[in-house]
DNA sequence: CACCTGATGTGAACGATGTCAACATCCGAC
DNA sequence: GTCGGATGTTGACATCGTTCACATCAGGTG
C-alpha cells in the first residue's frame, strides 16, 4: 500500500503537492493572492517550509497553481449555468450565451479571492495551463451563436469585446467601485450592451 | 523663508510627505503595487522608515495616496484626449465619447504599474478622493451626448456599461490576456461595442 | 531673549516572510 | 541487502512592515 487509511502520518507525507495546493487554495479564497503565503500554507499542512520547493520553484509558482484551479472552477461554474438551459432555438443559444456571462460575474462576486488568483499576470515560465477553461467556455457559447446564424460581427473578432465587457463588469462590481447593490441592474445592462453590440436584431428588456 | 533654495538638506526635511509620494509613485511605474517598499521609497528620499509613519498611518496609506496621484493622471490624459477634438456636433461628441474610452486603455498600457495602483482596492478608511477623475471624465463625455440626443438608453444607466467594456479591455490588454498584437482591433471592437448598445444609430465602421 | 511644547526624524528592535544550503530520512530498483 | 534519488527538516540569511524610546528642530509664550 502506498498510503494507509489510518492516516498514520507517514515520513513522506502522501502527496504534499496537492496538499499544498489546496492549502494554499483556501488561503486565496479568503485573502486573495496576497493571503497566500507558502509558510502558512506549509504550516497548514504541518510540514516544513522548504519542503515545498521540492514541489514548486517559488512561491510564484505555487500561486500559478491556484490559479488554474480556480480558473477551472470558474469554467465548471460557467458550464453549470449553461447547461441548466435546455433546447436548441436560437433563443436558447442566446439565453446560453448570456447566462455563461452571468456565471462568470457572479463566481467573481462570490469568490474575490480566488477570482483575483486566477487572472493574475504570472511570467511565461510559471504558466500553468488550465483544461477546462473559461475562455472555452465562452468561445463555445460563440461558436453556438454563429452556428444560429445570431452572429453580427465576423466571429473572430467577437471574443475579445464579450470578455472585456464581462471581466471589466466582474472586476469593477468585485472591487467596490461599482456599487454593489445595483448589482443586477448593472450585469444585465452589461449583457444587454454585449448582445446589441455582437448578436443580430436587439431585443432590448 | 520655510525652504532653503540651495537644498542644503535642512534637519527637517523640506516636504516629505511630497518627495515619499513622488518616490513611491516611481517605484509603482515600475513595478506596480508590489514593488512599492515603505523602506525602499525612504531609501530614496534619504531617510530612515520610521519617518514615514509620521505622514503615512501604513504602506497602504502611502498607496492609497499614489493611487490617486495615478488616478489624477489617467483623468488628464482623457481629458487631454477629448480635447484635441474640436466641433460641438453630435459627431463630435461621439468621437470625445470614443476617444476618452480609448485615452484609458492606452494609459493602462503605456502605464501599467500605475493603473494598477489607481483602482487596488482599499479600505474606506484610507480612501483619498482625487478631484480630475476618470469618472468624472466619462461623465461628462456621457452628458454631452445625451445634450446631443444620442443616448439610447437612460442616461442613469449609462456609465456603467461603457466604464466596464473600457475597463475590461485596459485590465485584459495590459495583463496579457489578448494578445497585445491585435491591441488596436480589440480596442475598436470594444468601442464599437459600446456605442451599439449606448448610442442612437449605430455606425459601423 | 530663554524656554518649552509639539512636530518631525533617528536608531534599534520585533516578528514575519521568501529563499537557500547542508543534512536526515525513506522508498524502490538492482 | 544495499545504494541512489526523491522527499522532508534544520538552521540561517536578507528583507520587509511596524513600533517604541529617544534626538532634534521650529515657533510661539513668558
Amino acid at each position: 500500500m502506498t498510503a494507509n487509511a489510518t492516516t498514520s502520518r507517514p515520513y513522506h507525507h502522501g502527496d504534499l503537492r496537492r496538499a499544498l495546493v489546496t492549502a494554499a487554495t483556501e488561503l486565496a479564497r479568503s485573502g486573495g493572492s496576497e493571503g497566500v503565503g507558502l509558510r502558512e500554507a506549509a504550516r497548514r499542512v504541518g510540514v516544513s517550509p522548504s519542503a515545498a520547493y521540492r514541489h514548486f520553484p517559488s512561491r510564484d509558482g505555487l500561486l500559478a497553481l491556484v490559479g488554474s484551479e480556480a480558473r477551472e472552477a470558474l469554467a465548471a461554474r460557467m458550464q453549470a449555468a449553461t447547461a441548466e438551459i435546455r433546447g436548441s432555438s436560437g433563443k436558447a443559444a442566446r439565453a446560453r450565451f448570456r447566462a455563461t456571462g452571468r456565471a462568470y460575474i457572479e463566481f467573481a462576486l462570490e469568490e474575490p479571492g480566488l477570482f483575483e488568483v486566477a487572472f493574475r499576470p504570472c511570467p511565461p515560465s510559471l504558466y500553468v495551463p488550465d483544461d477546462p477553461s473559461p475562455y472555452e467556455e465562452l468561445s463555445a457559447a460563440l461558436d453556438a451563436l454563429e452556428r444560429a446564424g445570431l452572429l453580427a460581427i465576423p466571429r473572430l473578432g467577437a471574443e475579445a469585446p464579450a470578455w472585456v465587457a464581462v471581466h471589466g463588469a466582474a472586476v469593477l462590481l468585485g472591487d467596490g467601485l461599482l456599487p454593489r447593490d445595483s448589482r443586477d441592474p448593472i450585469i444585465e445592462a452589461t449583457l444587454d450592451m454585449v448582445a446589441d453590440g455582437l448578436l443580430r436584431s436587439r431585443t432590448r428588456a
